[in-house]
DNA sequence: ACCTGAACACCGTTCAAGT
DNA sequence: ACCTGAACACCGTTCAAGT
């Protein structure tokens, strides 16, 4: 069976192949003829999809929030009568999203996406991934176990943790880093319940 | 007074206009060649210091954990008497050395310097930086103000939160971008707290 | 020791030309 | 509409040659 000469499906190829390139090269070193290598067409075939390089990581980092947003929605709606357990399973599935996706990660929260040329899909995307988050703490705050009635600032709070490790992890800044997801989960667990509890005594 | 044909002082200059450059370009788009022209230097006088680019940018970061580690230290020296409002400094002190810094900071912590081809140098700056903080902790622990005796995951917990934090904010992903320094210290101060005193009512 | 210019293999991007 | 190949201006890196 011949190969049509519209492709019809290479704008979902380039993607698909795009995420694999881009966690075996970095964003940096992700180019798009090596990508158009792969997915067998020649290289300005991809400028028919995309107006240029950055375009394509734009893309590619909307994939990044939409798996966020998936792996928050899920954890959103379970143990939704226990907001501690929620928000600490919250935290660790996020965790494990930035650990099994360095690169995706990487470019969604590098800067190397501008914020000025984010998409409407991007943002809407990542917006998505965040109300997962706000839709947990919510559910805390109507069960009445925060402190604050600032749930944005609780928000931003539990947010910047969770995101600030999963850098650091990445970044293999840890004394000890982990060497198994389940080892990275009991850090996550410690760290999630010091901002839960306070650190003062 | 004619140019020494000897530069002599080549590396330091690079690393200046590196620093520079970086800001301007982003680690991606900084090129070996404008940098050696802004330096006014032939496109490979530069490998007479650093073997690649690679090792160029290991250099930099470098420098972007030197300078944290000098704020970290001012900060540790002030308010001894003060945990609570050291900590609470320090955070702010590590905010603003990356909304000031973006490019340097994403350097640092972006994986673009891969772990595995630190030098002594970077990892000790790196070390550095993090005693500062872990200082600070310390301080705390002596005054008997925190709840938890590991000192370890208390400093994590706290790293991860300016840490995050300070990624979200040169991200543009903070729905209410702050638009000078001083709202920037606010919201650093409000969101410390919730670590400080929990988040559990 | 330190610097240079030519050369090589890549890259992103554009564009006239093909089906 | 969608894809191609040639072309252009860049880039990182190497290397023989200069002082």
């Amino acid at each position: 069976m011949a190969k049509p000469y519209h492709h019809g499906n290479l704008r979902i190829v380039l993607l698909q192949a795009g995420v694999r390139l881009l966690e075996k090269r970095g964003a940096t070193h992700l180019s798009l003829r090596e990508l158009a290598k792969e997915a067998g067409v020649s290289h300005t075939a991809p400028y028919r999809h995309f107006k240029d390089k950055a375009s394509l990581l734009t893309a590619l980092a909307q994939v990044g929030y939409e798996r966020l947003a998936e792996a928050m929605e899920t954890t959103a709606c379970q143990f939704a009568d226990d907001p501690r357990q929620q928000i600490r399973d919250a935290g660790i599935a996020y965790i494990l999203m930035a650990v099994r996706n360095p690169q995706v990660f990487h470019l969604m929260f590098g800067g190397i996406v501008k914020t000025t040329e984010y998409t409407p899909e991007l943002s809407q995307a990542a917006q998505r991934a965040f109300a997962g988050l706000t839709k947990i703490i919510n559910n805390g705050q109507e069960a009445g176990i925060y402190r604050s009635q600032d749930s944005a600032s609780l928000a931003l709070a539990a947010w910047s943790l969770v995101h600030g490790l999963s850098t650091l992890v990445n970044a293999g800044l840890l004394q000890s880093s982990p060497s198994s997801e389940e080892q990275l989960s009991a850090i996550a667990d410690s760290v999630c319940n010091h901002l839960l509890c306070g650190m003062l005594g």
